[in-house]
RNA sequence: GCGCCCGUAGCUCAGUUGGAUAGAGCAUCAGAUUCCUAAUCUGGGGGCCACAGGUUCGAAUCCUGUCGGGCGCACCA
């Protein structure tokens, strides 16, 4: 970890100094207010190194035009010896080109923090729960559960990066109704497995297979105690057992795809240990909870069945529900809502940030939840800040044609079935070069056979290519040094610059919780590599080993070596291989 | 009807949170391997950033409206 700002930060910290001396000079108003300047790279690297807008942002406080206070800036700037050049282009923007110094500088920095290069200490310390899959245990992941759960994990990895303490947790749904049917599924399924035959298996199970593994399990497990018994007698058992298997199918699944959560919570233990319960009696004795009746629903028609009923309701129109919420049903059971609120103050005690990762399918329920915790943990203290990010569906084709997910069918495409296919690499990787709240298409045919052309390759290809021309230094002889870097050329430096700002990139992206921007910088910065090395196929002086110059062959396997150990950093923070050959 | 998300090249998508001439890949056309891995690279063609207003030095990005697509609108989970 690094205590050390980011190069860029370093120098938007120098910028600011300047404008806190004109300040004193009386060219900006005392307590002029920054907060709109940026100082960035520029789109167009022909621009220079850096750029910032700060003279056009603060022309009209100065009481003068852009261009004019440019001027005054950049008469300050001039002074650093770190910086080679400073002008004034377009309507304002002063454009910066740093001294090589900085960049050889940076390529040291990569190899002294080695694995440590890009992690930050921006939100240090900070404990985040990030909640992402808690899928139903009711049967084996599906692609329907994929991309949430590389989204998630990859997020969590981010924020590691960013110096949070994370908390990868799954929330385990057992205790509603599916898990009824569940338990009932398996019990057919285990008398099947004693030697009955069970026929067609009836509406209202699920049909899959993978549950006949669990029926033998659980024969192994009863014998023959329960094939007979009344379900009151062997329900509550084979649903424990059956959650616990699913729980292992569902483990190894994420396992796959290199997914280990820290904490597993289940539902059941939250409601015996009461919490909800607590819950009510905290939102009730500040007027969050009445009982009410609910209007019947508007729009289409109302079911045929609705009849009014007083039930326990949860005021989420005051946080701009359309709609009071029921925390319990007319069974006196709880609603998933009103179990989840109370699992969200369990997670708020251990933690200063809750973020949840759910399909867009929920969308519906976000403000309720949000509500929820709002009300709770500000009546408790500290708010906590809490957010859920929404991540859109997954459509799911077959060759053109969509594909049904659903588990009552058990025709799905399964993670299992997709990791064999193509690899965790390419299946981590596709999820991640898309925004998430962007729907996507996957078609399973089409993923395989084009998974050759995944840019998840790209990439581990360049890492591939910086391993191979390490070994042929190693067999002649040659090794890398950081000793001469100033032998290093334009051409070279260029490469530095796109690596120096993986740093950067991490903040933004750990700000802004986008980890797909990290796959993004990754492959440009793959590109940059790819684009250096084939340099070399013209001009035997640009190639990185350069015959008969060992002393810049040294440094520019120096310098390739931090690429790759920029490449391995990326991947890492994505769960993704960096291969040493392809 | 209401809520949330999306609309950028023929296709799949980026776009540094409001910056300079809107970028990649695939596809297409033309090139580069006696030479560190050609799973690579260089170049060409291809755009009303869905549409219309607004905000300001400056808009693909922010606001309003319209159109189009997705998801949701139980005491289910």
């Amino acid at each position: 970890m690094s205590d050390k700002p980011t190069l860029y930060a370093a120098f938007a910290q120098k910028i600011d100094a300047v404008l806190a001396a004109l300040e004193a000079e009386g060219v900006l108003p005392a307590d002029t207010p920054r907060g709109n300047v940026s100082v960035e790279p520029p789109r167009d690297a022909s621009h220079g190194d850096l750029a910032t807008n700060a003279a056009m942002v603060l022309a009209k406080q100065a009481k003068t035009n852009p261009r004019a206070l440019a001027e005054k800036i950049v008469e300050h700037l001039q002074r650093d010896p770190l910086i080679v050049s400073a002008e004034i282009a377009g309507p304002g923007f002063i454009n910066l080109k740093l001294a090589p110094q900085i960049w050889t500088e940076e390529v040291a920095a990569i190899a002294e923090l080695g694995d440590d290069y890009g992690k930050s200490a921006m939100d240090e310390g900070r404990r985040v729960n990030v909640e992402y899959v808690s899928a139903n245990p009711t049967g084996p992941m599906h692609m329907g559960h994929c991309r949430g759960a590389v989204v998630g994990d990859a997020l969590a990895s981010l924020l590691e990066h960013a110096g949070h303490q994370v908390t990868r947790e799954y929330y385990v749904n057992d205790a509603g109704g599916q898990v009824d049917t569940l338990a009932r599924s398996v019990h057919l399924r285990y008398r099947e497995a004693l030697g009955e035959d069970i026929g067609e298996i009836p509406e209202g199970f699920y049909p899959g297979a993978y549950l006949v593994p669990v029926g033998e399990a659980a024969a192994k497990e009863f014998g023959d105690r329960f094939r007979t018994a009344p379900e009151d007698e062997w329900l509550a058992i084979f649903r424990a057992f059956a959650v616990e298997r699913m729980m292992d199918v569902i483990k190894s699944d994420l396992a796959l795809l290199g997914i280990n959560h820290d904490v597993f919570s289940s539902e059941a233990a939250l409601q015996a240990a009461k919490k909800p319960e607590a819950a009510e009696a905290w939102l009730r004795e500040h007027d969050f909870v009445y009982d009410g009746v609910l209007e019947a629903p508007k729009g289409k028609a109302p079911p045929e069945d609705w009849e009014p009923v007083e039930l326990p309701l949860f005021r989420s129109t005051k946080f701009g529900d359309d709609q009071d919420r029921p925390i319990k049903k007319s069974d006196g059971k709880w609603t998933y809502f009103g179990a989840d609120l109370a699992y969200h103050m369990q997670k708020a005690e251990n933690a200063d940030e809750l973020i949840d990762i759910w399909g867009a399918d929920h969308a519906g329920t976000v403000k309720r939840i949000k509500a929820a915790v709002a009300a709770l943990s500000e009546g408790q203290g500290e708010p906590v800040p809490f957010d859920v990010k929404l991540v859109q569906m997954v459509q799911l084709l077959r060759d053109g044609e969509p594909a049904k997910m659903s588990k009552r069918s058990g025709n799905f495409v399964t993670i299992a079935d997709m990791v064999e296919e193509v690899g965790k690499d390419v299946v981590r990787f596709s999820m991640l070069t898309r925004k998430p709240e962007a729907q996507m298409d996957f078609d399973f045919a089409k993923v395989v056979e084009a998974s050759k052309d995944n840019p998840v390759f790209y990439v581990q290809y360049a890492h591939a290519r910086i391993c191979s021309i390490l070994r042929k230094a190693d067999a002649e002889g040659i090794t890398p040094s950081g000793e001469q870097l100033d032998l290093l050329t334009e051409d070279d430096l260029a490469l530095v610059k796109q690596a120096a700002q993986f740093p950067r990139e991490v903040e933004a992206a750990a700000r802004a919780r986008e980890p797909h921007r990290i796959a993004f910088y990754l492959y440009d910065l793959a590109a940059a590599f790819h684009a250096f090395w084939n340099l070399g196929n013209d001009d035997a002086e640009k190639r990185i080993i350069v015959a008969q110059n060992a002393r810049l062959s040294a440094a520019r396997l120096f310098l390739a070596s931090q690429i790759g150990q920029v490449i391995r950093n990326g991947l890492a923070l994505l769960g993704v291989e960096a291969v040493e050959e392809l």
